[in-house]
DNA sequence: ACCTGAACACCGTTCAAGT
DNA sequence: ACCTGAACACCGTTCAAGT
């Protein structure tokens, strides 16, 4: 007589999230999993084969809602820029879930389905080829530094005091350049080093 | 009667480096360096405090000869593309550190002498304020992403195996490009990364 | 089928003890 | 001072057993 399934991978995947926004990723374990399901710990290899497949299911569900339609107004760069935003946007909810997004980039579904959707974007731009792959690579590149970055702590965060007590002496620009970026929202960082990142994209665009 | 210290900071590095570089980055636990050394796992502790401190040595000593200071011939755009090509290449000798390198950019001497010369160069070029904040950032989350993606397997590399599999009629153009991917060197596709960051800092350089 | 609990081979780290 | 070994509180995961 068997017992029907107690749970889909959408709830594992939700509870997952919510301990990593809760306790950070380090607090994710199977048995914290398994707690916070109401489940007895091994009960979750129902679920999942094992950890790895836990975090591409928490990699999955934290861009469930990533649009992965190019938008149809604007030029291909005003796309490309909404597209990341929008990606920026979506790992904003569940910004500690940061490495595992990257971790599983290449296998994410709703990663893949968004990576096709600048593809579609930069191909009617002109690109095609090796110029391209680098577009793309040079732009998730960034993404994927600009948010891990954001996540670690920004210049201008917790580091910062690490940073402040180095010797003036020998970090001058370092030491104002700081001081400096403490008043800079990582909203605006980001988008400034994503404008660096389009601009450059307009430089070595064909035609 | 005090015996003397039979190891310094450099060979304990050293022999995490030498685990990581045979085993990856899970082979390093405190056992496996301690063993590495020929000591006990707790004499290691004489040396660092914690897991976290021996990472933070090895982190330093991957980038020990990473060069700081500014080149003083060509453009500033030049230099900087120097400076960003110079991590690479130290990077290069150790490419499975990577992610403790980007969890210690904060605190790691070398780098942080590295950043400082690197605003030395975006100031002469007339950067200040928030400006240099968000030139220097993008530049630094490129390298971060870029560096990281090399490592976790590039467009080409393994993670393509997951993408053979894909529907292709969901995904025609990530086929494609993952294609012409393949056969992109990695070096290649870094240095044409880089040149977008660069041009785009071309595009928001002051004056 | 679905779930449980004991157990195994690991971790990082504390502590008391040896030279 | 420097090093050691046992022990503790964790991990992920295997396995045999319960309903």
């Amino acid at each position: 007589m068997p017992r029907p399934r107690s749970l889909d991978p959408d709830r594992v995947a939700a509870a997952a999230v919510a301990i990593i926004d809760r306790d950070g990723l380090a607090g994710l374990t199977m048995r914290s999993a398994a707690t916070e399901l109401g489940l007895s710990t091994m009960a979750l290899y129902r679920y999942v084969t094992d950890r790895d497949e836990l975090e591409l299911l928490v990699a999955e569900w934290v861009l469930r809602d990533l649009d992965p339609t190019p938008p149809d107004a604007g030029s291909w760069i005003e796309k490309i820029k909404t597209m990341a935003i929008r990606v920026r946007v979506e790992v904003g909810a569940h910004p500690r879930t940061v490495p595992l997004l990257i971790g599983n980039r290449q296998r994410s579904r709703p990663l893949l389905h968004w990576i096709e959707g600048v593809l579609v974007i930069l191909t009617e731009a002109g690109f095609a080829g090796t110029a391209r792959v680098v577009a793309l690579r040079g732009l998730v590149g960034y993404l994927n530094g600009a948010l891990l970055q954001e996540q670690l702590g920004p210049l201008g965060g917790a580091g910062t005091l690490t940073m402040a007590t180095l010797p003036v002496a020998d970090f001058p620009l370092l030491r104002e350049t700081a001081g400096v970026a403490r008043d800079l929202p990582a909203e605006e960082e980001f988008a400034g080093g994503l404008d660096i990142v389009l601009r450059g994209l307009t430089a070595i665009a064909p035609e």
